[in-house]
DNA sequence: CTGTTAGCGCCTTCAA
DNA sequence: TTGAAGGCGCTAACAG
């Protein structure tokens, strides 16, 4: 936050015709200069900056918008913003957006079975973004077509689509790379908690291919690392608990009265990996003694806790889709059909939560 | 998210004109009708309302605020948007401005010590929204002023100002309930991990009472409580981290080398609270037979660890602080001085991380 | 209750 | 390189 150049706040909003005014030009000429436009005599251009900026004078963006039809906000549409990986994307692109001069305008849906969705009608978004990013919120390929239908550039992020611009994991190479830890440190009995593909998720979707959930695809990593190692896992070595903390502990009780021969799990998550510490340390199994644990993501009380993870930089995710989504829009650059997928890295960190098997 | 009415997507985008063309009236009755202003005959308006629908008009935004001076939007400014209580608070606000047709306008600040601070100048938010929604964000005084200068109405959630509408904690009374919990089990030497109240407040602000900063509030309540147990701790019982659990769990560390003999931790946050556990684990203290430990927040993850905390609800304080920004907004309502500083509840939720003392 | 008519403040041709 | 002028689509008086 800066202050006022010389602390004069109008009590009036200027209009450009004030500008104009005062810098002996027309209002042509004071839009053109301050947009930057390159018909305009640098003399001039300075004068008008130099004018508007000691009047204080802002641009109205609605009067902009209307006469452009451009609107310079982008709409952010997740289903939470409360949680690691959707806040750090968020924050991520907002930064990359307003340092270009957009704004962001946030739109929280409800996730769930409702039918029909709770949540924002596409229809709201018309006229009132030049562009859409949606964050990891997985969508039928019919609301897919309706964002798509209101004519402006569409990017996803975590959870995407076949046909438009996806910034992601590899998430059947992050299950695989965790797996593939233990199973370097010589673990043949690898157990897998994870959550449920986001509610609201159209039957069949992904099936067909046209949407991508992070959680499915690390449980594939996991099923064919183990596969490649010679290992059939047992049906019931796979548990599914509510996202979370909480959720990763309940899973890892269930995961172990039926397969107390597990020796490190792979979760689907940090949280659910340190629901897994909890449950681990409410049977009296150390850490990594008894049981390996690895997480995905990388979060700040990992550190803390010693978890092995695999890591991710989302906001780096958000930064990435931002600028792509801003390039979309841009009328010079050719939409090139080949990197519609992009895919971010990750990083394996090695803690104090895996070792190798003591049985 | 729901679909178009009947799959209808206008290649053009409709104006005003075409649906009073289609309904038979003229624009002025089309815009009076879809914003349900009474001046019309139910007859009309149902119809008009129809046309409207059938045809898949959707108002321009940009047009009628530039004809109103209204924008419908509410500026959210916040340092941070990746945290627990920062996300919560602006996932409540936005869903209760949507209810109401509102549009959520995010903008993340950099706090930190430079000068002149990163981050957005008030001046772009002049005429691009109706009122202002300040989460967390510790601002000095002339910062508030040049936010006030926008002439549109302003809010606080977490930290405030005592001028200014402000939704927060009675944070002198959090701090003071966590402190008097384990007093009430029977301690008698009890530390405080805290954190640094946020980097880039204003020096003296605080102390002129013109802002607030939870941290300082809760510290004081801790003083507070002891201070009626007719304690006097001792200068090194306080220590301040890096907030997050690594700084909580180096605090401690430090702590408890100097002073062995707590008998109990009242910490900051959750978080912090985390980190204080971790560190009793390394210096194999049972929690809580041999240090027992209090949070503030009630995160989800507190549960599985069985974290006895003060919990708050800040999702609620975002509706809260956007319904009653909303009021303020509504000219035929008088802003009454009274109810400038509203107290959320907080509720102690006691679990396995407290017992008496064993010392 | 409804229609007519000015703008709201800017951008963008078109001409100069 | 600059200016003049017509909208962009809607709202809000004012009339009727």
């Amino acid at each position: 936050m800066t202050e006022p150049s010389r602390g004069e706040s109008p009590m009036v909003a200027l209009s450009i015709e004030d500008v104009a005014a005062e810098a002996g030009v027309s209002t042509a000429t004071v839009s053109r200069a301050l947009r930057d436009l390159p018909s305009v005599a640098p003399k001039t251009r300075d004068r008008v900056v130099d004018v508007a900026r000691r009047l204080g004078y802002v641009v109205s963006p609605s009067a902009a918008s209307l006469a452009s039809g451009r609107t310079r906000t982008i709409g952010l549409l997740t289903p939470w913003i409360n949680r690691w990986f959707f806040g750090n994307v968020i924050d991520g692109a907002e930064r990359a957006l307003r340092a270009v001069g957009y704004d962001a305008l946030l739109y929280t849906f409800n996730l769930g079975r409702e039918h029909p969705r709770l949540g924002v009608d596409p229809r709201v978004l018309r006229r009132r973004v030049d562009g859409i990013l949606v964050v990891g919120l997985p969508l039928s390929r019919k609301e897919v077509a309706s964002l798509a239908d209101l004519d402006v550039p569409l990017a996803f992020v975590g959870t995407g689509h076949e046909d438009h611009l996806t910034v992601r994991l590899d998430d059947v190479g992050v299950g695989r790379a965790a797996t593939e830890h233990l199973l370097g440190l010589g673990h043949r009995r690898i157990g897998h908690v994870t959550a449920e593909p986001e509610a609201g998720h159209a039957p069949g979707a992904l099936e067909a291919g046209h949407s991508w959930s992070p959680p499915l695809g690390r449980e594939q990593g996991w099923r064919s690392a183990l596969a490649e190692a010679g290992i059939v896992p047992h049906p019931g070595w796979r548990v599914v608990g509510a996202f979370g903390m909480e959720g990763g502990r309940a899973a890892t009780h269930e995961l172990l009265d039926a397969h107390p021969d597990l020796t490190g799990i792979v979760a689907v998550s940090d949280e659910m990996a340190m629901g897994v510490s909890i449950a681990a340390q409410e049977r009296d199994l150390a850490i990594p003694d008894q049981l390996s644990v690895v997480g995905v993501d990388g979060i700040n009380s990992g550190k803390a806790l010693g978890l092995t993870t695999i890591s991710q930089d989302p906001e780096s995710h958000g930064r990435i889709a931002a600028e792509l989504l801003l390039r979309l829009m841009d009328p010079e650059v050719e939409y090139a059909q080949s990197d519609k997928q992009i895919l971010c890295a990750t990083h394996l960190v090695v803690r104090r939560s895996t070792a190798a098997p003591s049985r």
